[in-house]
DNA sequence: ATAAGAATTGACAGCGCTGTCATTGTTTTG
DNA sequence: CAAAACAATGACAGCGCTGTCAATTCTTAT
């Protein structure tokens, strides 16, 4: 039923060993032999067993996916995009979840990745943040993708896919000065994350890029939750008007602080967006379930971990792949909870 | 560095087959013989290579979890559950997501299961509740268990775990009538989810258990989203109060449902709970980003998911298992958004 | 045209385990 | 106590593939 190297071989006149190889992408295969090979292995819809080459070979063909983040979301849009990667050049995942904070974490996952022979791992913050981590994956000659946020790789231990929410900031900064706001909050998510910072830049470089003077009343450190959102906007909009300190647009560092801010102004009989826009980030399923709907930032996380995993797959085959993205600009999406002051 | 058989047969002086009959419980061997090797293969820290016992032997060692459902958060915590199970039992785990509605997706998944030697599945709605499919899956002699809403299997297709929305629903109804509601709307989520005709069986039993008499204008048919929830109670709080047909409480199917509720109440300013009483059902993290946080039904969907897996792998490795919980009842988290009328 | 060199191909062993079946050890029974 | 019955163990092949290395074919330069 299943079709077998040898079958191949055998309609294609040719070494199970030469299957082998044009299946491998090894060089040294006759263009011709290759093309014979491959119409027998189209025929036969022949797919190599995976236990065999891993168990023959020295080489192996599990990637894994070492997480920890509580965005249930995120994290299966990202799954989702390494496992078509996977399917597509036959490779298998490895699915890790685990607890960054954990005393000996390091140690765990390396321990999982020797038993299990994966031959690469993608890492998404908080592990694509931690250097000390990726070097120690890294020196035991296991490749890594990491994706994470800025526009440019941080150093030289891995290829990163990057995702740049800084310029994605600006432009919904942007978005919210071209609506006539010039008095706008910041929100920000937790400060040890990677994606908070960059978004804060891009938010002070739109400012700046419009000769608006940045107000340190209308910065909030929060961090990433619906709560922050709450207490941020509250403390915003109790600002006093008078000194003009009062924003009329918050940009929130994500989606889950755009609802709570959203939610309080609801409190406080404030109209959206009539009396304040609010801006979120993440173009999470959450921003289509508030009342009105968010203005945000969307990132293709299906399609980028796809890219990740394919550069991944990549380098463990030692091939290059040149038609690799590296850089994503979330893209705005404008929605309900922004407008002009009315 | 990884121990092999080899290791561990020399060890324990016997031979490869007689370790790997103490690897897979078999029978045949002598007390004596199987503590010695049990010594070695702890001390040697074996663990049996997957790959080759998948390639030697015409048994499989990988199940897989097929899904389709668009609640990240559920999907998230059922697979970390079946995880664990594999982990714990040496089984791996390929993951299926899929498209319930596509046109051939039962061959498509049986095709999947076929290639990579799957012993057994993992069912969650909408698939578990598609006695045809299981049907054809068993019918290929590929294991399954089903996660299912209900108090007892619905037929003898596979083992079940049962999910009893129904009394727990009840539950939550209870705890609306103890305190003092009796007007007491249910706003239901899509039909053709087993759940929801579960959740409202229970709320009907309740209005019967306290001799309540059941108003169908405090039915809303609707469906499992915010929008529903923020029609729904839109529509149930323009009732005729006169006419005593305005509901004092909401139970929604769901908490996003419920979510919504709560905000359309927040629009036509409707204090929670002082005016309205709001519960939810699933727990999910959407129902501590409410305010004020809803009373809602928590399902221990980690847990019930890898009991379910264990129960599969007991099923596949042909042994007995009975510690397995076939029923859960999701039980009731009270938190702000149900009180007494005040 | 021909030898040296390079490119292509194949034979064969073996990855770590399980299935089959033969062998050895242990009980039971007449 | 011998024979039959059964329980425990091991020898060996082979799962489907890859790595090594030798054999073959094709180039190229002389």
């Amino acid at each position: 039923m299943k079709a077998t190297i040898n079958d191949v071989a055998k309609l294609s006149g040719v070494s199970i060993k030469t299957v082998s190889r044009v299946m491998n992408n090894e060089p040294s295969v006759r263009q011709l032999t290759r093309e014979k090979v491959q119409a027998a292995v189209k025929e036969l819809n022949y797919q190599p067993n995976l236990a065999a080459r891993n168990l023959a070979g020295t080489k192996s063909y599990t990637i894994a996916y070492v997480y920890d983040n509580p965005n249930a979301y995120y994290v299966i849009d990202m799954q989702e995009g390494i496992l078509a990667a996977c399917r597509q050049q036959g490779f298998e995942l490895l699915i890790n979840p685990c607890d960054s904070q954990q005393e000996n974490i390091t140690e765990d996952v390396i321990n999982t990745i020797k038993q299990a022979r994966v031959a690469g791992l993608v890492l998404t913050p908080p592990f694509s943040e931690n250097p000390e981590f990726v070097k120690r994956i890294t020196d035991l000659d296991i490749h890594v993708v990491r994706i994470m946020s800025g526009d440019t790789a941080p150093d030289e231990l891995s290829p990163c896919v990057m995702v740049n929410d800084r310029d994605a900031a600006q432009t919904i900064t942007q978005h919210l000065i071209d609506l006539g706001h010039n008095k706008i909050a910041f929100i920000a998510g937790g400060a040890e994350h990677m994606s908070t910072i960059e978004r804060y830049k891009g938010y002070r470089r739109a400012l700046k890029a419009n000769n608006i003077e940045f107000n340190k009343n209308l910065l909030i450190e929060g961090e990433y939750s619906f709560e922050s959102g709450v207490n941020g906007a509250k403390q915003l909009m109790s600002l006093d008007n008078a000194a003009e300190d009062r924003p009329s647009a918050i940009f929130s560092c994500n989606d889950e602080i755009a609802a709570g801010a959203l939610f309080a102004a609801r409190l406080m009989n404030i109209s959206i967006p009539e009396q304040l826009s609010i801006a979120g980030f993440e173009n999470s399923p959450f921003s289509r379930q508030t009342w009105p709907k968010l203005t945000t930032a969307n990132q293709p996380n299906k399609e980028i971990a796809k890219n990740a995993a394919s550069l991944l797959i990549s380098q463990v085959r030692k091939q290059k792949n040149n038609n690799e993205i590296s850089q994503y600009v979330p893209q705005l999406v404008v929605r309900d909870s922004t407008g002009q002051l009315s």
